[in-house]
DNA sequence: AATCGTTTTAAACTTTCGTATGAAACGGAC
DNA sequence: GTCCGTTTCATACGAAAGTTTAAAACGATT
């Protein structure tokens, strides 16, 4: 795992020592995940001593730790505030295809922005599967504040939405990003020639209508549930 | 990581070594990952030397593909029985939703089947993330078949639907599954308590009901594109 | 110029990993 | 009983991991 050369966007020398191993850290971890990427290559890439992240962070975990806090804050906010600038919008109440628009690209945005490489995105992945963070952190700073402020809206834009339909309907929409995105991973890992390459656009263009008609399905339901196959 | 009680169904010595090795290696494999479990556990939870790994295997990584090898087979004929079944049954077309469960339960069977004790598919996720396969091996004995049996039953049933929107219901369908299974796993990690836990048939309703809606939309828009907030 | 706390460095330490080795134990065939 | 191929065993090896250490280098203050 030859990494001399600094992966980052700007960071060369300019900046100061540990921020130079976050940001190696960031680009190591998610490309190669927590255990497949070593304090060396850290330090090489940040170049830097090995022992600076001891002396820094105090260890791997710990370092672990902050790369993820500083995107923590960063990425419920622009969750949060995706669904909020939508819904406090003026000219009467917002369609349910306009907020999962936002949401779908407030979600992705981590994995299109060129600032970040994308890279950051795929480390969640990883860590949804493959636990490093301590217990709950990851439930308690993004999952659960998210998903309330979703849940909220979603209700408030189809009121035949129960609470537990809403949930299950926003475990729906999620899985259908987070999957994409791995998707997208694993294709882009392995070249193979029959497996259409999809347009990141495309896709949440599609998300969103599948979902749209996939949660007003479930809100019907709790109004009139006669009429379950009409069509 | 002190496993030294077999984790396995019944296998305490009567199987034969490999298979011993085999059922070890698939427990552990799907607990901690293949990087996170060393062939030391392994023999220890098989009961046997360490030397066995290589001896009849020649290595971890053959041993893991072995353990791949024994349940490729099986799932992907499950996938598509499942889909086959629905489609030659007698008494006309079977409906969106019959083929959506049917094709759920098969896969999601390995999470609830007790015999397998549903660790493999979380084998699954970790793989798509982390990959440690040889390349495009699970593309080709999993993803592609799989999806192609069901992209043409989907276009059969719903003569609306476009190849490639077929394929993108396709992963909607599959990241839901995926993404339930994924949170199953993360919350059983998590002893939260406010998160809900969900019933995993509970859930699978839901997904076909949803997946069924959103199909419907994507297969109308060929036909009509009009109305599309008609509600 | 000397001093002191901070940072950086090279090297070593301990542990763990996957694998290799060679001897011991086993089990039929003769 | 002896032989021989197969299996099991304890052990060792080199590599790589995370961490530690003590000294060197640095930088501001006096």
């Amino acid at each position: 795992m030859d990494v001399l050369s600094d992966n980052t966007i700007g960071s060369s020398s300019d900046k100061p020592v540990q921020e130079r191993l976050l940001d190696a850290a960031e680009g190591l971890f998610c490309e190669h995940g927590f255990e497949g990427t070593s304090v060396r290559d850290i330090a090489a890439a940040a170049g830097c001593n090995i022992a600076s992240v001891n002396y820094y962070f105090g260890g791997k975990e710990k370092l672990y730790l902050e790369v993820w806090r500083r995107h923590f804050n960063l990425m419920r906010q622009a969750r949060i505030a995706s669904i909020d600038r939508v819904m406090s919008k003026e000219g009467g109440e917002p369609s349910l295809e306009e907020l999962l628009a936002s949401y779908a690209d407030a979600f992705v945005e981590p994995l299109v922005d060129k600032h970040t490489g994308g890279r950051f995105i795929k480390l969640m992945a990883r860590e949804m599967v493959d636990r490093h963070l301590p217990q709950n952190i990851f439930l308690e700073e993004m999952i659960i504040p998210v998903m309330t402020a979703l849940q909220q809206a979603l209700i408030k834009i189809c009121p035949g939405l129960s609470e537990v339909n809403a949930r299950l309907a926003i475990l729906s929409v999620v899985g259908q990003l987070v999957h994409t995105i791995c998707a997208e991973t694993m294709l882009e890992q392995s070249n193979y020639p029959e497996m259409p390459k999809f347009e990141l656009a495309e896709v949440i263009r599609h998300i969103v209508k599948f979902s749209a008609a996939g949660i007003r399905a479930c809100a019907e339901q709790k109004e009139d549930r006669v009429q379950k196959t009409e069509g």
